[in-house]
DNA sequence: TGCCATTGGTTACAGGTGAAACTAAATCTG
DNA sequence: CAGATTTAGTTTCACCTGTAACCAATGGCA
């Protein structure tokens, strides 16, 4: 009979909870927020705050260009969190030299402090969500996250 | 020579490029932000509102909280996304005899008809997203963000 | 050297978003 | 059945975010 086999139509193969860009999304919320609750009061920065701590802790040294970069945040965001920081008194901005535009900036010691405090509490949280899964599992997810992001960079 | 065992730091440890959730949170927001733009100009619609569409195509009826739990969005987004939508004469509100703080939800033939044109686009979208990925390998990342799904849910 | 395009960064503005307060209806409890 | 409690949904408020406009410094380049 051919109704049997009539295809079904986009519409209902659409299927909202098996959508994989609304899984990432919902993936990547609820491990934000978790994470994000665990040091949002403790150490009151943002998540725009804490990648810039994060990527300062490490690299020492670049512009807010550069961190722009490194983080994929928009010049926007870096400068909107790099002002508080500065404000806070855990990155310091000295001039460079060479170019009046831009600023070196670095951690204070009170910087390193939230860095060194904060590292620890990210790590516990990243085990915790990779606990379900064993090293071999962590690899794939480790490789598919790796394509999936060239890809997704190319729309 | 001792030193040369010295464990590393938390804070060496953090390398934000390999930091599992940031990962996830650039990966989604690549991605969330390829998608929107295909179908947020040319059908003037939100995310959230597109997902209340989505729920409503496949399960006509719902009311606002039921749609609230199918698509993980809290109930304000859930108010607003409906609100504007019933403006657009893209959902159809009819009162619940049952319970009169509830509304029955359903799209009218102006929303069935923006979702079975979407639905193909966001299709297509997962399609390309998943283009470099094989047919077991999709299979590994659907059972791995299942699983990571469920681990993220209880923090 | 003087003009123009580019670049680093900030400001302004318009929406989006979550938490909490609020309203109204329903349910529970004595 | 009255009052207290819970539930569905909306509104408010404060904040976050992205886009675009802007400003100042730099780097071509004629």
């Amino acid at each position: 009979m051919a109704s049997a086999k009539r295809k079904s139509t986009p519409a209902e193969l659409l299927v909202l909870e098996d959508f994989l860009p609304y899984r990432l999304s919902i993936l990547s919320n609820r491990v934000s927020r978790a994470i994000a609750a665990r040091y949002a009061e403790a150490f009151d920065l943002t998540i725009p705050e804490w990648r810039v701590i994060a990527v300062l802790g490490r690299r020492p040294g670049l512009t807010a260009k550069e961190i722009a970069e490194a983080t994929e945040m928009d010049k926007v965001a870096v400068s909107r969190a790099v002002a508080k920081l500065v404000d806070s008194k855990r990155v310091a901005a000295r001039a460079d030299r060479k170019d009046a535009r831009r600023q070196i900036l670095s951690l204070t010691s009170q910087g390193e402090n939230v860095h060194a405090r904060i590292a620890p509490i990210a790590l516990e949280s990243e085990q915790r969500l990779l606990a379900s899964l064993d090293a071999h599992e962590r690899d794939q997810l480790d490789t598919l996250l790796g394509r999936l992001l060239v890809t997704a960079k190319g729309l």
